[in-house]
This record gives C-alpha cells, sequence and structure tokens, in this order.
DNA sequence: CCCTGATTCGC
DNA sequence: GCGAATCAGG
C-alpha cells in the first residue's frame, strides 16, 4: 500500500481528531502503528501529548527570556492578564455529589476606554479584557462520552472497526455523519463482498480500457 | 506486560 | 519517503 490523498486525509484528520495512531492504522489498514506515526511526523502533523517528552527532572524551571521589546508608539504594554474565566452555563444537572453554591450575580464592569496599542504591520493589540481564549477551555466538568449525534447513531463509527467487518468510508472524514460500512467482511479483504467490489477491479486488455475522463480538478497537470 | 508517541536509520 | 526497530513514559 502507499500513501494516496486519500490515505493521507483520513490519517491527517484521524491524528488531528485526537485518535491514536494504533486506531489510525487499523482504521487505513495494511500499515502499522509505526507508519502512521511516521508519517504523521513527515507531515509536519505533530504537537500530541506523548507519554515520552520529558529530559531531566532536576533542570531548573526555564526562566522566560525577555523577548527584545518592540518599539511602541506612546503605550506601555499591557501586562498579561490571566485569561477569563470560562463561564459556564448553568446546566441542569441530573446528579451530583456536591451541592452547587448558588452563583452570585455577574458583575457588570462599566465600560471603559480602551486603549491598544500598534504592532508591526499596524495591527491593533488586543488591549487588556478585551483578550479572550482562542479555544473554549476545558468544561469544568466531569467527561463523559459523547453522545453520538443522531446522524450516526446505529452506524459503524471508527471506534467500531475491527476486521471482521468492512472498513468501506460512507462520507469523508470531518462530516457530521461520517461512518463506515460495518457489514461483515469478504474473509480476507477488509470490506464487505458489494464494497470489494468496487475496490477490486479485474485488470481489463489495454485495448479494451476506456480512457479515464478528464479530472474536473486536482488531476495531474498536463502539459 | 499492556498501551502510547518519538526517534533513528537502513532501505 | 518509508517504516521496522528501538526507546521511553504511563
Amino acid at each position: 500500500m502507499s500513501w494516496t490523498d486519500e490515505r493521507i486525509e483520513t490519517l491527517r484528520t484521524m491524528w488531528e481528531g485526537g485518535q491514536t495512531a494504533s486506531q489510525i492504522a487499523e482504521a487505513l489498514g495494511e500499515v502499522s502503528r509505526n507508519a502512521v506515526i511516521g508519517k504523521a511526523h513527515r507531515l509536519g502533523l505533530q504537537a500530541r501529548p506523548s507519554p515520552v517528552k520529558s529530559s531531566s527532572s532536576s533542570e531548573p524551571a526555564p526562566v522566560a527570556v525577555e523577548p527584545a521589546p518592540e518599539p511602541v508608539v506612546e503605550a506601555a504594554p499591557p501586562p498579561p492578564p490571566p485569561p477569563p474565566p470560562p463561564a459556564p452555563e448553568p446546566e441542569p444537572e441530573v446528579e451530583d455529589d456536591e451541592v452547587v453554591a448558588a452563583p452570585e450575580a455577574v458583575r457588570e464592569a462599566p465600560p471603559q476606554p480602551i486603549l491598544r496599542s500598534v504592532g508591526p504591520g499596524g495591527f491593533l493589540r488586543q488591549a487588556p479584557g478585551e483578550q479572550q481564549p482562542p479555544i473554549a477551555p476545558a468544561p469544568p466538568r466531569r467527561l463523559v462520552p459523547a453522545k453520538p449525534s443522531a446522524e450516526i447513531a446505529g452506524k459503524t463509527g471508527l471506534l467500531d472497526l475491527n476486521d471482521r467487518i468492512c472498513k468501506w468510508p460512507l462520507g469523508h472524514p470531518g462530516e457530521p455523519d461520517f461512518h463506515f460500512c460495518g457489514k461483515a467482511v469478504n474473509p480476507g479483504f477488509p470490506y464487505c463482498v458489494d464494497h470489494c467490489g468496487h475496490a477490486y477491479q479485474a485488470q481489463l486488455p489495454r485495448r479494451d480500457r476506456r480512457p479515464p475522463p478528464p479530472l474536473p480538478f486536482g488531476g495531474p497537470r498536463v502539459r
């Protein structure tokens, strides 16, 4: 097997989606976990919590290197305030071990003139108080398995894959209803009989082959 | 032992 | 570029 565009795309999606290398390898089929990891690194995917990263334990805390202050016009660089608390919406909880304290009324800050400094290129930096976390912080609640969406309910998801059920993908990774065929495989193949019919086709003599239709996009350049 | 990802290195 | 072998933490 080789790394076709589709397989790379599946790898990238699953890797960024937090699937383990083993799961990705099993979903792709015919590749090892190591192959997936190696390919992911070559693709530039990275920065996932790895069980192995620390080198020395006695290393003193890394001192933050003071970056060279850029010339700022007329404005003191704002000290980075801690990001505002996530403010979870009050959700009716079925059960809980602790009594939730009644939330105090949210205090309102009077509107203030916003001071911004100008960064290189002329963009306006965010003023303190304007800053917001780039992504929603982890919810301060116990994590429970996500409820499958209605579209995918009863369908074969990534975690359902094994070597006995058809891995033929339906839809595309990332779409809410992306799932797999899930029927019993044609023994010895990763797909069911029907999808083996799509995946494997008899090689026709050269003269009997129809020339492939021109690709609307993405095809190799023809000069 | 199992799992994980990172890295190396011969191909 | 590929991936098995190896390393190392959980």
